[in-house]
DNA sequence: ATGTAC
């Protein structure tokens, strides 16, 4: 639980790569490798994140190496930004530490035919439109309501299910990952307990690092990756991150309960309870993998609900429909989940699960899972990084197959814990300060956007830039914000 | 991240 620093072995492999050798502890099966800078390991090694690392290399049927991202930090068992693939004809185990509290947590963006000039007059009217039309804050409710009914089958199919309610179109299905639905779902698993939670936040934003931005092309990095993609600079668009709300808190939470007694069952010998697994193959593992999916598919809903909402409210601003608008959904990406993919493990193609908690699939050019729109430049890869600066739009490179089980970075990651921030932030106004950089901020708590504030962030350019040296993804656009609703 | 705890 210690959040002092790390004083194990990293050699540096090359000028973005470090490893943690099998030798560091006895009971690691694979090596540990980090994509970082010098730089950013630097701030790497002042928290446990790659202690964490190492004991997720403990995990039985892990293959090549327990991988972490440039943007890691300490989180629940598993680091943040840490990626770890088991195969499971090798005893390979399924962990909701490696998945995530919030289950999909994910980030969307939909481009627009509007302009900065277009939009700048309108600013101000059309934040408080989109505060006033997308929920948000802490247990906040929506204005869809699903029966426990309804849920299960919102979550047996996936994003699909809003189309008999006209809510989602073929085109943004066409452009979400994994078509915002995994078969793997077994709603039945999901208790009573979360169906509750989950009934009324479908369409909801949620707290904590959770967004909708109004964004601006600010620099075009490659030109054909972002006309394919119908970006150009100062085009105005929309970045949505959030996840599975109460619902998949709870899946989780009741995931951790019963696999607790699993590890000792399967003699799993771990280095942190944390770490709590079951095999795949397992009643304890399909029950967690089962429910893990039907959440997913409650995230996809989620963002596609709030993305319905923000077309909306571009609509009333803007008094045209969000088809002339041109708002069309670029791509959804997950970055906590965990998914069942065929990689080539020492030459031989394996299927494996894949757990991505913070950490953002980033499949190259030619994949047969990215849409057909895509297949010559690659999947568009989504990073948020602060509310003052930037976020990224970059797409999957060639190396990500060769290195990181098709993956890169999820974020920023944090610089300054919560309780940090808000010290940090007495005194200020953090939304005037934003507003003097032309940033219009929404959010339902002081306290919120304290802890949000872009100094409790890392340089998304810094953490990107790994990634792309790396050859995990290519840089395709940077975003800077000028809106920002929070919960 | 999360009705910061049943």
């Amino acid at each position: 639980m210690a959040k002092s620093g790390f004083y194990g072995p990293l050699e540096q492999v090359n000028e973005c790569l470090w490893r943690i050798p099998k030798s560091y502890k006895e009971g690691m099966r694979v090596d540990g490798l980090i994509f970082a800078d010098e730089k950013l390991m630097e701030l790497i090694r002042k928290d446990q994140a790659a202690e964490q690392v190492a004991n997720v290399a403990f995990l039985p049927g892990i293959q090549r190496a327990s991988l972490a991202m440039p943007d890691i930090h300490w989180g629940y068992g598993f680091c943040i930004g840490g990626v770890c693939a088991t195969d499971p004809n090798e005893g390979g185990v399924i962990s909701p530490g490696g998945v995530g509290y919030d289950i999909n947590c994910g980030v969307r963006l939909v481009r627009s035919s509007l302009f900065y000039q277009d939009v700048k007059p309108h600013l101000k009217r059309l934040m408080d439109t989109l505060y006033t039309h997308v929920p948000a804050g802490l247990g906040q409710d929506g204005k869809y309501h699903f029966s426990h009914k309804e849920l299960r089958q919102l979550m047996g199919q996936g994003a699909s299910y809003l189309k008999k309610r006209g809510l989602v179109t073929a085109n943004d299905l066409e452009h979400t990952e994994a078509g915002g639905y995994l078969n793997t779902a077994e709603p039945d698993s999901v208790s009573e307990r979360a169906l509750t939670r989950g009934s009324q936040q479908c369409g909801t934003l949620g707290s904590g690092n959770h967004f909708l931005e109004v964004q601006v092309v600010d620099a075009i990095f490659d030109a054909e990756a972002a006309e394919t993609m119908g970006l150009e600079k100062d085009m105005v668009c929309v970045m949505i991150h959030s996840g599975s709300r109460g619902l998949g808190y709870q899946v989780c939470d009741d995931a951790l309960r019963e696999l607790r007694q699993a590890p000792a069952k399967y003699g799993i010998h771990l280095p942190d309870k944390q770490l709590v697994c079951a095999p795949v193959n397992s009643d304890e593992g399909r029950q967690y993998l089962g429910a893990m999916s039907a959440a997913a598919n409650y995230a996809w809903c989620n963002r596609q609900l709030l993305m319905w909402q923000a077309r909306e409210s571009f609509e009333l601003v803007f008094a045209k429909g969000w088809e002339a608008l041109q708002m069309s959904l670029v791509y959804d990406v997950a970055h906590n989940i965990a998914k069942l993919e065929e990689h080539d493990v020492n030459g031989t193609q394996k299927k494996v699960w894949v757990h991505r908690k913070g950490a953002t699939r980033a499949f190259p050019k030619g994949h047969p899972e990215i849409p057909s729109q895509y297949a010559a430049i690659g999947q568009p890869v989504i990073i948020p990084g602060d509310m003052g600066r930037a976020s990224w739009v970059l797409v999957g490179a060639q190396g990500s197959m060769e290195q990181s089980f098709g993956t890169a970075c999820h974020g920023a990651g944090r610089v300054m814990s919560r309780t940090a921030a808000v010290a940090h932030a007495a005194g200020r106004r953090i939304d005037q300060e934003l507003l003097a950089k032309g940033i219009e901020a929404r959010a339902r708590s002081w306290r919120g956007l304290a802890e949000e504030q872009p100094d409790a962030y890392k340089d998304v350019d810094l953490v990107v830039d790994v990634v792309h040296r790396a050859n995990l993804a290519r840089k395709v656009a940077r975003m800077r914000p000028i809106g920002v609703v929070k919960g």
